[in-house]
DNA sequence: AGCACGCCGACT
DNA sequence: GTCGGCGTGCTC
């Protein structure tokens, strides 16, 4: 047998390809693809990389170096997923190192820059440690936090991530995740009877009599002891509430006089004491069709679009599916986007297969992640449910992907490298396994619907309401009649606020909707026009009410308000732009009786905020919610009688060929909320242009003709899902190198395009962030063209930039469909 | 991308 | 005299 001398490493480096390293003697027999390895890259530095090859030809154009230690016994990624990181950073344009260092956790990934956390004391630990391995404990006993490279100062360089990688297993020590915010799990609130007071006599009298004049707290006291006598089960509030009356406001009394005590638990944990899991619902005639329809497409390998209007049924369908891939003993991968996961949802799909089913999120951390990764590995989970990134666990046996909400633009990655789109890549995914797929939407974006419609997919419709209810009446109400009549306060016409009048009136809750978009308020000189800027971004400073502080949302700089005109020294500032905060003190200035919460970013910081809003919204305590679009994704509330949009048109005018796409899918979800149960909802859309189409096809759910409309203007302008787009962003710190090289980029390509497919560069709406100039050059990929010539272009077009030295400090940046 | 090396201006 | 600015070149 040939000795295997080199091996090609994966690093986690923006550079294209991967190492070659030496493998000595002693490891030549163990080393596997897939597994990791510790290797030295460029003067002092220390990576973990994955195996990616092995080959005999010793390279001639550099001078190799041995790998240091091997980190696994058995391979941590799947030679699946090596292909992949490697389809996907050619489609996308990035590096393999990009694609790793997305890919793969953190914890498993230890570098020269990562900081280890000393976790406990040196007399707590029990294992067996190594020389080296006490050297480094007692040297983070010390102080306390240390970075890799430091650890490497102290013990042999060459072991130094092996030792690590050894104390992190045996939970000595921890990645430093200071900076990471916590997940805060779903939480639902529990009581129980103070015990001192069962057990203390006087105490119990005392009480009793306390509450004398008090008789539904009396007799909810007593009732609480019978409860807790018959079962050892924590007694959830709302629960109990539904059983024997009563209502928070009264526990919080009873809590106050330390009869009892209020307290809350995750809602996982409890599905572990209560870990009885139901069966399946029967599907209705509708729903069972889609299961066999959606089946004869499988047969035919083809993708399916679940296309069902809001409370068709999707959810049972998918339960079915998932039921028959587990028959086959295949594992099924459950996307959503990421605002979706704290839902109803995944607590339901919980309930069917327990613990079967691993969860993964981005806000989980690095220790959680690994075992999630592990049990993924060990085929230990038959069901992942999880945002984008859950695409990239090791999956043995995969047989069934679905994608949930398909249209949600969350599924692409915007922030860093690779700016992949989750539903597309889990279509390659499911190639490479052989897996089928189900997209699921309400209202599909156009890219699906069109597959849909010319066949590449099969089409799969739900079309009745579960319970019948008819959905919910959309009207709009024109804002300049409303200003010309003066029947407005603010930014609230007459006709809503009867409406919402009526509706509490009939016992029912209100939601009131207002697009972030709509940005919050921008400070506004009244005598001159002028609105402080950010120093670094061209963005006007948004006030932050709260803390009375200007912040700038793209690089976070903040000030304090100015009390002047820094342009012309008035005094009279005002503000400008309505956000949800504005919205909520009008409506509080209008209906001083009725309870008013906000549901934004902003709000829902605290701990628990959001919790605790639904709660008291379940339990009818507040009439009104103002929200962003988080009151429009994922929440099932019961009692909504009205949804209010203040103003439709932020949505429409929006400079993005998506506008309309968008504009139609959120204010169809949000028109959802109303009335789900069993009565018609009343939904009231306030807007500038009560003619605008799109408007009018969302008062009659006509997602058909909405389709038709825009798939009719894109395929004008020449815009997905026609063609495909690749935008290419150029970043300097100085404005004319900026425009001096996205403008011979664009020269340098013009041979190859028309006028119609290669446009810019263009200066985009914020032209700087954190002191970078920015310019975009557009790419549409004629049909005729394939896409990789076209990015062989592009990439060509680069190169010979970077042939002219002064060029190579503009950063470009390569985003492969973008949204 | 990072990072070291190297060559010029404003400070103790 | 030095500290540190970023231009340049390299990483298996």
């Amino acid at each position: 047998m040939a000795a295997n001398y080199f091996a090609e490493i994966i690093l986690p480096l923006a550079l294209p390809g991967t190492f070659t390293y030496e493998i000595s003697p002693e490891d030549q027999p163990y080393l596997k693809v897939g597994q990791r390895v510790s290797v030295p890259f460029g003067t002092n530095k220390l990576y973990t990389g994955i195996v990616h090859s092995f080959h005999q030809n010793k390279p001639e154009l550099f001078k190799t170096k041995f790998i240091d230690s091997v980190l696994d016994t058995e391979p941590l990624i799947t030679e699946i997923q090596i292909q992949f990181w490697e389809w996907i950073a050619k489609y996308y344009m990035c590096s393999l190192g990009d694609v790793y260092r997305n890919a793969f956790p953190t914890a498993l990934k230890w570098e020269s820059e990562t900081f280890v956390k000393f976790i406990g004391t040196v007399a707590q630990i029990e294992e067996n440690l190594s020389e080296s391995e006490w050297m480094v404990v007692n040297a983070l006993d010390k102080k306390g936090i240390l970075a890799v490279s430091e650890i490497a100062k102290l013990v042999d360089k060459k072991s130094t991530i092996k030792i690590i990688k050894s104390l992190w297993e045996k939970g000595i020590i921890q990645l430093d995740e200071v900076l990471k915010e916590k997940y805060t799990p779903k939480v639902e609130l529990f009581i129980k009877v103070n015990p001192e007071l069962k057990s203390d006599e006087k105490f119990f009298n005392s009480s009793l009599e306390k509450l004398k004049n008090a008789a539904k707290q009396r007799e909810t006291l007593l009732q609480l002891i019978v409860e807790e006598s018959q079962s050892s089960k924590p007694i959830k509030i709302s629960k109990f509430i539904k059983k024997f009356g009563g209502n928070h406001a009264m526990f919080r009394s009873m809590e106050e006089k330390g009869m009892v005590e209020i307290y809350d638990l995750e809602i996982s944990r409890i599905d572990e004491i209560d870990n009885k899991t139901i069966d399946s619902e029967a599907l209705n005639f509708e729903q069972n069709q889609a299961l066999k329809t959606i089946g004869n497409y499988f047969e035919e390998k083809k993708t399916v679009l679940l296309h069902g209007v809001t409370s068709s049924g999707k959810t049972e369908v998918y339960i079915k599916l998932i039921e028959q891939n587990l028959e086959e003993d295949k594992t099924t991968l459950f996307l959503l986007p990421e605002i979706s996961i704290s839902s109803q949802m995944v607590q339901r799909i919980r309930k069917y297969f327990g613990d079967k089913v691993g969860i993964y999120h981005s806000k989980f951390n690095q220790n959680e992640r690994v075992e999630l990764w592990n049990k993924t590995l060990n085929d230990e989970y038959k069901i992942i449910i999880g945002a984008r990134s859950a695409l990239f666990l090791p999956f043995q046996n995969l047989g069934l992907i679905i994608v949930d909400e398909e249209q949600e633009t969350a599924y692409k990655q915007t922030d860093s490298r690779p700016y992949f789109h989750a539903r597309d890549m889990a279509l390659v995914l499911a190639n490479f396994y052989q897996a089928n797929v189900i997209l699921g939407s309400a209202t599909p974006s156009l890219e699906t619907y069109q597959n849909a419609q010319t066949g590449k997919y099969g089409h799969v419709q739900l079309t009745k309401r579960f319970t019948d209810v008819p959905l919910p009446k959309i009207e709009l109400i024109d804002l300049r009649a409303a200003m010309r009549s003066k029947e407005i306060t603010g930014d609230i016409s007459n006709l809503l606020r009867e409406a919402i009048i009526e509706t509490i009136k009939e016992g029912k809750q209100v939601l009131i909707f207002q697009n972030r978009r709509g940005f919050a308020p921008v400070v506004e000189c009244t005598s001159c026009g002028h609105s402080p800027f950010c120093p670094n971004c061209d963005v006007p400073l948004t006030l932050h009410k709260m803390s009375n502080l200007l912040k700038c949302h793209y690089c976070g700089h903040s000030q304090a308000k100015p009390s002047k005109c820094s342009n012309c020294q008035s005094l009279e500032l005002d503000t400008k732009g309505i956000g949800t905060e504005q919205i909520e003190v009008q409506l509080e200035s209008i209906f001083p009786k009725l309870k008013i919460a906000r549901m934004d970013v902003d709000a829902m910081r605290r701990k628990f905020a959001y919790e605790k809003t639904l709660e008291a919204f379940e339990e009818r305590e507040i009439d009104i919610i103002v929200g962003t679009q988080m009151i429009a994704k994922g929440l099932d509330f019961s009692n909504v009688g009205l949804v209010g949009v203040i103003r439709a048109d932020s949505m429409l005018n929006f400079p993005d060929f998506r506008a309309h796409e968008k504009a139609f899918q959120l204010l169809t979800q949000v028109a959802g909320r109303a009335g789900r149960r069993n009565e018609q909802g009343k939904v009231l859309i306030q807007t500038y242009n009560p003619d605008h189409e799109i408007l009018q096809n969302v008062t009659r759910y006509d997602f058909e003709k909405t389709a038709k409309d825009i798939l009719y203007e894109r395929k004008s302008f020449l815009y997905p899902p026609f063609l495909r787009l690749i935008q290419i962003t150029f970043r300097h710190a100085k404005k004319e190198k900026v425009d001096k090289v996205s403008e011979a980029f664009v020269n340098l390509l013009k041979p190859n395009f028309d006028e119609k497919h290669l446009l810019g560069p263009e200066e985009p709406s914020i032209s700087r962030i954190r002191n970078l100039y920015i310019k975009n050059v557009l790419i549409k990929i004629p049909e005729n063209a394939s896409p990789q010539s076209v990015k062989n272009l592009i990439e060509k077009g680069i190169a010979s930039l970077y042939t002219v030295q002064a060029f190579r400090s503009v950063r470009i940046e390569i985003d492969v469909d973008p949204q």
